[in-house]
DNA sequence: AATAATTTTTAGTCTTGTCTAAAATTTTTT
DNA sequence: AAAAAATTTTAGACAAGACTAAAAATTATT
């Protein structure tokens, strides 16, 4: 169908795009798929010829219905072989990214409907992000940011807005893993860090940088 | 590491060197790649330059250790993820191998250990191929051909010499798979087809062409 | 041994995706 | 509103892998 360079240059505009309400411009696109923004103008042509996304010279681009789709199925191989990795093969939580980045370009509907129904049509990645269904529908849920937890409350961890290797890391090393509860008991107000207690027993000190990173689902 | 091409080449090259003791020409290369002759030399230059074949101009080619190596590494991440496809998600013996064509050019060492793992560290793929070891080791059994056999001799079926799709289904259609046991109960000597017998029960006649094309393990 | 047929290689071109350097456009600053 | 800065596009080039057509080498035939 696509290549896997047109499906990564899909993938990273839709990516932008989530978080960027207007057009998405060449250089921001650049610098998330580590190239110039001479090979983005290329690409942007020819994805623009395949309808994939809008494109006015000089006014950046938006994906059309069919480039979204396209990336959304990306997206959905993406965390679906993360979740194969993470819960059968029993990879780490920050070792699944890389492999998944390859596994994703793989050409097969069938072999991804079978991989969701092997796996218990999971709704969710190792990360806590959602996994698109089959029709393009993301069930996004209403997450909180741990640092903006008020005293008191608990919840449980279910996702991080950083994914690099080294936080992810960080937060197996001090057990902040998804799916634990957590209940926010000190707000330090020299530094905002926190202390929390985890599951009940343990009791720790979480900086306000990691606690920014954490997304918590709360009653 | 080697590129999908590249690693396709190898491959291709190893398998007709699996037949023929001699050098490999540059036609037999172009048939089993469905490309020409001179771009078979283009890339032959390359994997030379690369020292993963022994060249000379119009004398064919034959594979360095190193170049068998790699050939060998792919042969092994196919074959198991034929078996992972076969046995966790339930494709059919003849609908693995193109998404296996795909799924062994993944990159990572950990990835085809972590799934030998999970299989149990299979021997054979869902066709009775051998899959080769972690080392390079390819454990090859004594295989003799159904239309070999003599009357009133025994044996399992283990694997198949013709791997189209229309060979597998027709062998799926007749109940012939793999592990099967079956007793040669009348050779026609017309047009040499066979009457088998099936696990004690059952009781059916194969034509000569389908008897060439299975592999028995006998005692 | 010379000619014919086949095989293989070379030369030149194409496509995809990339790059650098320079030109064009837009945005920001004064 | 003009100049400066930043962004984006164009032009030209390159590498990988492929192709066609023509040349060179090998093998087969007479």
């Amino acid at each position: 169908m696509y290549s896997y360079t047109e499906e990564n240059y899909l993938k990273a505009i839709y990516k932008l795009q989530e978080k960027n309400n207007d057009a998405i411009n060449t250089n921001s696109i650049a610098r998330v798929m580590s190239t110039t923004a001479a090979s983005v103008t290329d690409m942007i042509k020819k994805l623009s010829d395949k309808k994939l996304l809008e494109y006015q010279k000089y006014k950046g681009v938006q994906l059309t219905e069919s480039g979204k789709k396209t990336a959304i199925e990306t997206v959905r191989k993406h965390r679906l072989w993360e979740t194969f990795l993470h819960n059968k093969l029993n990879f780490l939580w920050d070792e699944v990214h890389d492999i998944a980045e390859q596994l994703e370009h793989i050409q097969s509907q069938t072999l991804i409907d079978k991989l969701d129904e092997y796996l218990g049509f999971p709704t969710h990645d190792p990360h806590g992000d959602p996994i698109p269904e089959r029709n393009g529908i993301i069930k996004t849920s209403n997450y909180v940011l741990l640092s903006d937890m008020t005293l008191e409350k608990e919840g449980i961890i279910s996702g991080v807005v950083n994914h690099s290797s080294l936080f992810l890391q960080h937060l197996q090393k001090i057990e902040l893993t998804l799916g634990r509860l957590v209940k926010v008991i000190e707000i330090n107000a020299f530094d905002l860090s926190l202390s929390i207690q985890l599951d009940k027993d343990q009791k720790i000190q979480i900086s306000n940088e990691v606690a920014r990173n954490i997304l918590m689902k709360t009653k």
